[in-house]
DNA sequence: TCTGCTATCCATAGATCTATGGAATATGAG
DNA sequence: CTCATATTCCATAGATCTATGGATAGCAGA
């Protein structure tokens, strides 16, 4: 149906947020949103995480950018796109909460994966605040290595999820490990956890993710993790890594 | 395109909160819904707020429904939606809320027809609160009756907007009014405070609206007003109206 | 049971949306 | 200027959505 922009306001008024909704009617925006809502990205980098073609993704991007939820920065021949604002990524928080209050299949998916109701509570950012000024836990970032570059909880170490495996080696069995990731509804830290406590390490998840943190007004650092690559040697004991 | 429940969580999830964004992508359908945070209504009451056929707003109805974001109450032969529960009408907030910030028509919008960033400042709840317990204010309630019944604040007199020109006369134009509705995105009551300004009346709207004033977990009353019709006569000045 | 209501269910024409291939653009390196 | 790369723009087949008329179902009163 066609609901041109007519003399009523009032019919107007929800046909502009109408404009939002349509942005959250496909899962797949929903998706990239979310994953703009954590860092900027190239329409590659979204088609890769998503499983589109870069293509569809533009597609989706142009709806995004009609409803001003999405800001582009241009950089050689690629373009950046993020979320428009500290709003954008409150309303789609808030959606996730929703969908975890009303809709049953939303705990159910997260509780399959390991997420949801865990069975081990989760570390508050206060208890972090303070555990974390006594050296006696390691706090690890387990996004994507460019969303850690876009800012992440001080001291953290940038590890992300994929590369778990392969450096569980290189942990300090002595000391606890918090994981964060992305808020309540990304998996990324539950599945840190559980691999770690499979290893019989002590390991529990941030409350909420990163987001969260940086809306509680908490100090952020950016910036990638030693741009050369590889940690300096020597001083990773101080982030609880065996050297 | 088709999105089946298959074996990757991930995408679930998003498909799941997809059915949340189905509500929200037309613009009858958030009108429905944002009437539904006020008060309950049968679906003829919703066919004539709109200006939908009931048959139309029944289908409306099934989509809203099936993202459980409304609950039914049958009442002989009418039922009766409500939204369900206080996350449903926290997201529609705050979908305004991104409206307002990110789409320059949204406040546009708002300000063609009074409301927006409005010439007078609002009052505040605090505000209120002091000077309704001095009693040197009206408290008026433009909303429609109904919404009044399902919930109001304590001591405000229920004057819906289309009566308001009516009842002009009666009231005592030594005192100020404060004049509330649903929330900022609402118009009532900003057309109640132009009506009474234009007759030189001191009037002024609270900030936001009453279901902030319940969010505020400040004191609510209900039921209608004065089941009897007429308001008890000789008791009015406590409410600011001349008897 | 029959009748009158209110609301849901169904079918459908017409409008809109999605994914994607292919062409057009914009930027940077030669 | 030419070429290569990253995107956007366009066209389109196939899927989905919307409004609405007509039929059906649940409830109350005669």
């Amino acid at each position: 149906m066609e609901y041109e922009t007519s003399a009523d306001g009032r019919a107007d008024l929800y046909e502009q947020l109408a404009r939002i909704g349509k942005v959250v009617v496909h899962p797949k925006r929903i998706e990239l949103l979310d994953l703009l809502c954590q860092a900027e990205r190239s329409v590659e980098a979204l088609g890769a995480a998503t499983g589109l073609k870069f293509t569809t993704v533009s597609a989706h991007l142009q709806v995004m950018r009609q409803a001003r939820l999405v800001e582009t920065r241009r950089e050689g021949t690629r373009v950046y796109y993020r979320a428009a604002g500290e709003e954008v990524c409150r309303f789609v928080a808030t959606l996730g909460d929703l969908g975890r209050a009303r809709l049953a299949e939303v705990d159910q998916i997260l509780r399959a994966i390991g997420a949801g109701s865990e069975s081990t509570e989760r570390v508050t950012r206060a208890e972090l605040l303070k555990r974390a000024r006594s050296g006696d836990v390691v706090v690890l970032d387990v996004r994507p290595a460019e969303e850690y570059a876009a800012g992440h909880i001080p001291g953290a170490i940038s590890l992300p999820l994929e590369h778990l495996e392969a450096r569980l080696g290189e942990f300090d069995p002595g000391l606890e490990v918090v994981a964060y990731c992305r808020g309540p509804l990304c998996l990324l830290a539950p599945e840190a956890v559980a691999t770690l406590r499979a290893r019989g390490m002590q390991a529990r998840c941030l409350e909420d993710g990163f987001p969260e943190w940086r809306q509680a007004g908490l100090r952020v650092a950016t910036g990638a993790d030693t741009p050369g690559g590889a940690r300096e040697e020597g001083h990773e004991t101080r982030l609880g890594l065996a050297r």
